[in-house]
RNA sequence: GGAGAAGUACCCAAGUGGUCGAAGGGGCUCCCCUGGAAAGGGAGUAGGUCGUUAAUAGCGGCGCGUGGGUUCGAAUCCCACCUUCUCCGCCA
């Protein structure tokens, strides 16, 4: 959510910001119920005031023997009109929320302005894109004829877009899994959560997920619960209308989570294979930090998502998000892509933002220095690290051989049993 | 899912319609006492948010789990919901 007080004092340069974004955005409407509201308010409040003045006065006067059915009588023409303004109030107010609720954040300036991902700028790469002496094959093809990967089933037992992994499918999807929580673990800092694969809608809201994206949710019928479209939710969320100290930033947290995704209006991208699912697994990399130093954070953040990749030995490349590719929520992103042997080309792997306060704002997460000052709003992160379903894709692929087998990077072999091949049997 | 109990400030806790933004205690801050400390004595102690404003100054609105309602007036009465605890049921 924008500072109200932001667009209050700079309308036109807001509205420029938010126009560089896909899509138009018109502020005009906004100005004028928020100056309604304040003349409401301004209205309201000294009524308010008249009756909590005389409310005090009433008990004293009935001490003192006084007649009080006239003060009475004026009072209930007076609280009857304070009623009358304060549902009007509560009428401009909730508009206001939702042109509020519903405004994306303002693109740093830092980030590139462009209308497509053609216009993302290249930061760097990694590795050499892998070549082939013999003809290439997709995952979905590979997968299925190691066994591993079963689409089929997957689509009998519930619909499309859904797999199931087998045998050493899922041992190495489960490998990847635990190789990157302990690196982030082990050698990033960050604290493990195992988060609630629900969350309400308030929680929605927090992030940014709500209201403007319900249709891409899955939403637990006969409750207000929603599936996790990313971990990003729940572990943000944990903080919800909290004021936090400032000796406890930065908090770093990681977690594995099932997302799911009802990928509406996506039909026909990405169709075949683990790349785009309604369920997927993914390990998540968040970030509670101070504003003077968010952006050092987010460089980390992404060092930290593409430490697993250099690990495993897959070459990709890093680069900003262009203000018309940019998520609502995000101020700032680098989009980690990883060579996809079978797209031949760069396919996104990690995405990682800074909010800045747009999300603290929504979520109402705060932290004081010191006991006297007034509490700020901090400044969240997140990123993947990584998607785990488009590793395993990538693994696959990348590390192909002629005769269809996949060799297994070294360092998940201790995940695998030491295992060092995935032939078909 | 059923039955019961509870949710008041940093913590504990009193408060069933009016002068309650809220007794009391603990904690914390300051002062006295002390060579210094403890004990003792005294004083202070919503945080937040919205509006007004140059202002993080004043003033005002809101605030006793959340949201509604009744009333001239609600922490207190009514309704719904959320959370926690106890018991029962069910279940991994």
């Amino acid at each position: 959510m924008l500072d109200i007080k932001v667009l209050r004092s700079d309308l036109e340069g807001v509205t420029a910001a938010l126009n560089k974004r896909s899509g138009t955005y018109n502020l005009d409407e906004f100005s004028a119920l928020d100056t309604r509201r304040r003349e409401l308010l301004a209205e309201v409040e000294v009524l308010k005031n008249k009756q909590n003045v005389v409310s005090k006065q009433v008990p004293v006067m009935k001490k003192e023997g006084k007649d009080v059915t006239e003060v009475l009588a004026e009072m209930k023409t007076l609280s009857d009109e304070i009623k009358e303004l304060d549902v009007e109030v509560r009428e401009v107010d909730e508009k206001l929320q939702t042109i509020l609720l519903t405004l994306p954040n303002i693109p740093n300036p830092q980030v590139p302005v462009g209308a497509t991902e053609e216009d993302n700028f290249e930061l760097r790469k990694w590795g050499e894109v892998p070549t082939f002496d013999f003809e290439v094959k997709a995952h979905w093809d590979l997968g299925e004829n190691l066994d591993i990967l079963d689409f089929e089933k997957a689509g009998k037992v519930t619909g499309s877009r859904f797999v199931f992994y087998k045998g050493l499918g899922a041992r190495l999807e489960r490998a990847l899994i635990n190789f990157m929580l302990n690196m982030h673990v082990d050698n990033h800092g960050y604290t493990e959560v195992m988060p609630p694969y629900m969350v309400n809608r308030a929680s929605m809201t927090g992030t940014g997920q709500l209201p403007k994206f319900e249709e891409d949710a899955f939403k637990v019928q006969g409750t207000d619960y929603f599936l996790i479209p990313t971990a990003e939710v729940p572990v943000t969320n944990m903080y919800r209308d909290q004021i936090l100290t400032g000796d406890e930033l930065t908090i770093k947290h990681c977690a594995y989570s099932a997302c799911f995704r009802a990928e509406a209006g996506s039909a026909g991208r990405d169709t075949r294979g683990i790349i785009r699912q309604h369920q997927f697994n993914k390990v998540e990399l968040v970030k509670f930090a101070k504003p003077e130093n968010s952006y050092e954070e987010l460089e980390k953040l992404t060092n930290d998502a593409e430490a697993i990749l250099k690990a495993l030995g897959l070459s990709y490349r890093v680069v900003r998000l262009c203000t018309g590719d940019l998520g609502f929520s995000s101020a700032m992103t680098y989009d980690i892509e990883v060579w996809m042997p079978s797209y031949g080309r760069y396919v996104e792997i990690s995405s990682c933002s800074n909010f800045e306060d747009f999300q603290a704002r929504r979520a109402n997460i705060k932290y004081k220095n010191d006991i006297k000052d007034k509490a700020q709003f901090i400044h969240t992160l997140n990123g993947s690290g990584l998607a785990v379903g488009r590793t395993t894709a990538t693994i696959l692929e990348t590390f192909q051989q002629a005769d269809g087998s996949v060799i297994i990077p070294e360092v998940l072999r201790p995940y695998m049993g030491g295992m060092e091949k995935i032939e078909k049997k």
